[in-house]
DNA sequence: GGTTGATATTTTGCATTCATTTTTTGAAAG
DNA sequence: CTTTCAAAAAATGAATGCAAAATATCAACC
């Protein structure tokens, strides 16, 4: 459970240097403490990733580290190039399409079984999250609405019930929440009536059970979003 | 560029010992040749991975062979265990369950995508395939049959124009590649005709362009090709 | 001033080593 | 014969060491 999705409104990251916190378990702790590190965006964009400075700074040898970079690089944060080191992986505008396409692709399949099983409580949370969201809406804070925006699609993805689904989502979500600040689509004034509208009917086709036309409505409202993040872009 | 999909007949994979050909780049190499090793099966499911064994095996010292086993765990191959090291990741029905959903909705959108920007000669291959995969039904000839299915599906996916998309179909293909065996549902030949029929809508979908309506198709496709699957298990 | 090329420095990739933890072994007890 | 427990053996996780490769430095030259 790594991140909703972009659509966050939130301040930019933490300062570089932080109070140095030694790395818990080690085990998984080292992984998921770089990987927020990098997620965070404490290194710049296509930045080669110092592997020394990083092991004074997470307080172990190279080793682990190097074992922790070649996995985030599976992950697709960081690529590695032979003999030179990791650099953070810079997406281009062709990455980010891609991305929201296949993302879009899962929420598509995560509402079509949420449909199939979602209990009454479930849909109960999503549609209270929805009416939240809606006031934000008319009172134009855009902060509020973008939270229960995130929380929606979390919800919907969690209601698929499909762990598989959920952790692929949340790995493609990492990857571009580097760049959630750039693709800050909440400055456009129209797309924002639309995207509400959209959400009335996901809810509508949620409520109904409708997987197959929820489906369709997830991925167009993805693509819609894309759309005018890099357009603003 | 991994393996299409489930459905294959081939032979099972090689004897444990091969030639023991020295890694090519160690780069990238030897992680692509110990995926191959564990996905080709010569390793019992859920049977610990000897670290030792395969450091003498591919001729390399632990360090990188360790690096290469985190990467597979993160790819969900392999599982690792706090201080007891590897062990090949066992599915369980549910996993599978959950992946053949998760590739069913990935195909679903390659198949959505494939729509927006497929060429005719594209087209024409994948109909020419299907024709092909036709006569090898009338045949009764099953090797040939799915290799045709295999070759459709990845054509599908490669028409969808989205490294990133492609790119997590194969991971998660890998996955499941273990137990393709297993589910071999070529046996069950009453599912076998409505495959065929199933194919004749996809294609029928595809020559229409209907984006959502080949992917409600290859959804369906998937489960109930799964649901064959299990219950022949 | 800018370019080229040789040398020094750094960095990478892998092997080796070491401390811990786990697993195995085997003998004693029930 | 089975269970229990302690010691031995093996495996894991991580640090260090070392050769090869890349990068940086800097002086000579145009």
């Amino acid at each position: 459970m790594n991140e909703p999705f972009l659509d966050t409104i939130d301040e930019q990251s933490p300062p570089l240097a932080e109070a140095a916190k030694p790395v818990a378990s080690l085990h998984e702790g080292l992984l998921v403490a770089l990987r927020d590190f990098i997620v965070e965006g404490n290194l710049a964009d296509g930045a080669r990733v110092p592997e020394r400075a990083l092991c004074e700074r997470f307080n172990i040898s190279r080793t682990p580290l190097r074992e922790a970079l070649k996995v985030l690089a599976a992950e697709g944060l960081i690529e590695l190039l032979p003999n030179r080191g990791a650099r953070v992986r810079q997406l281009s505008s062709e990455d980010i399409r891609e991305l929201f396409d296949v993302m879009g692709g899962l929420e598509a399949l995560a509402g079509r079984l949420a449909c199939e099983r979602i209990s009454e409580e479930e849909f109960a949370e999503i549609e209270q999250v929805h009416h939240e969201m809606y006031r934000f809406y008319l009172r134009r804070d855009m902060h509020g609405y973008f939270h229960c925006n995130q929380a929606i699609h979390q919800l919907i993805v969690a209601a698929a019930g499909n762990a598989t689904l959920a952790s692929t989502y949340a790995g493609l979500a990492g990857r571009i929440r580097r760049v959630r600040y750039s693709a800050n689509l909440a400055k456009d004034r129209d797309r924002w009536g639309e995207a509400m509208r959209e959400h009335e009917a996901i809810l509508d086709a949620l409520r109904r059970r409708a997987g197959s036309e929820l489906s369709d409505i997830l991925f167009q409202h993805l693509r819609n979003k894309r759309k005018a993040a890099q357009a603003s872009a």
